[in-house]
DNA sequence: TGCAAATCATCTGCTGTCAAACAGTCTGTT
DNA sequence: AACAGACTGTTTGACAGCAGATGATTTGCA
């Protein structure tokens, strides 16, 4: 049936097409959805990606200040605010005043929170094998490597 | 110095040591580093990413309806209607009503919409050249192997 | 010592995304 | 024909991220 303005139908896969030949400003847009799927795979579980990051750092290397951890974790320190509020009221996290600079925290991982760390670890593996289902073993540890070295040369900005 | 409260000082590089072990929450991450390193680039041009990821489409593929637009870049159709709306201002777009399907518009790219995508596109190389030049010719292509797979199998939800 | 500049945490305003609700339109069944 | 249900585009409200300004504190330098 013969239209003037042929508009096109349902099926196209018109974006992997694309993606699939060459680098560009759409796979980036993939990467967003990545981050996506962690979002929401946390948001689900209770305990934000933020909120894990923290707990992680914090049980990795021993008390921060919320500056430490905004820039290793790449968290705006406006946001990093929110996210030790939660973690405080939910008793995961202590704030003390550090008496070598009163102007800074220390923050502190409590037993709480080391509990509540542990427990959602426990959920990564399931969530990675169900994200990444579709890559080989060989493609989870390029993925891993590349973006690793883009974090490392501070892509998408200092914080 | 003997204090108390131990807070770690900076250049920890906690981050990227992290993520250079095994692939976890940390590198999803990573990934919305690099999107916003797309959308830096693209605000800076002047060109979102949304926009031109639907100028190039409709260029590929002919007039499109939003929902179309929508499912197949994975962008929200209520953004949608913004990102036309902005098309449309600037002359790059063309709304006109499927007579088909009265619900439906059919939108079509415009000459100066071409010339639009052609000048974005240009900027493309160097950008990509700049924002993953600490990645060789072969992860380049991994990465973009890798992502698209991913988004063939719909990571990170429907839209 | 005294003062300017830097630093840390916080707050405010702006922007963009997403979920849900809505009006208009189409499709299929009776 | 009539009506229920699905679809398209739009609006609204809630929410997160980021830039910039602010108050309290520390550091560096004259």
């Amino acid at each position: 049936m013969a239209t003037t303005t042929r508009t096109t139908d349902r099926g196209t896969a018109y974006f992997p097409r694309l993606a699939a030949e060459r680098l560009d400003i759409a796979l980036c847009r993939a990467s967003a959805a990545v981050a996506r799927a962690a979002d929401a795979h946390a948001t689900e579980e209770g305990l934000g990606v933020g909120q894990h990051l923290v707990l992680q750092m914090l049980d990795a290397v021993g008390p921060c200040s919320q500056q430490t951890l905004s820039e290793e974790l790449r968290i705006d320190r406006s946001v990093m605010v929110g996210v030790c509020d939660d973690l405080e009221q939910a008793g995961h996290v202590r704030r003390e005043r550090n008496p070598r600079d009163r102007r800074s925290y220390a923050v502190t991982i409590t037993d709480s929170g080391r509990r509540r760390l542990a427990r959602a670890q426990a959920l990564i593996p399931a969530f990675l094998d169900d994200t990444f289902k579709v890559l080989t073993s060989d493609e989870r540890g390029q993925l891993s490597a590349i973006l690793a070295k883009l974090l490392q040369a501070g892509v998408g900005g200092p914080r």
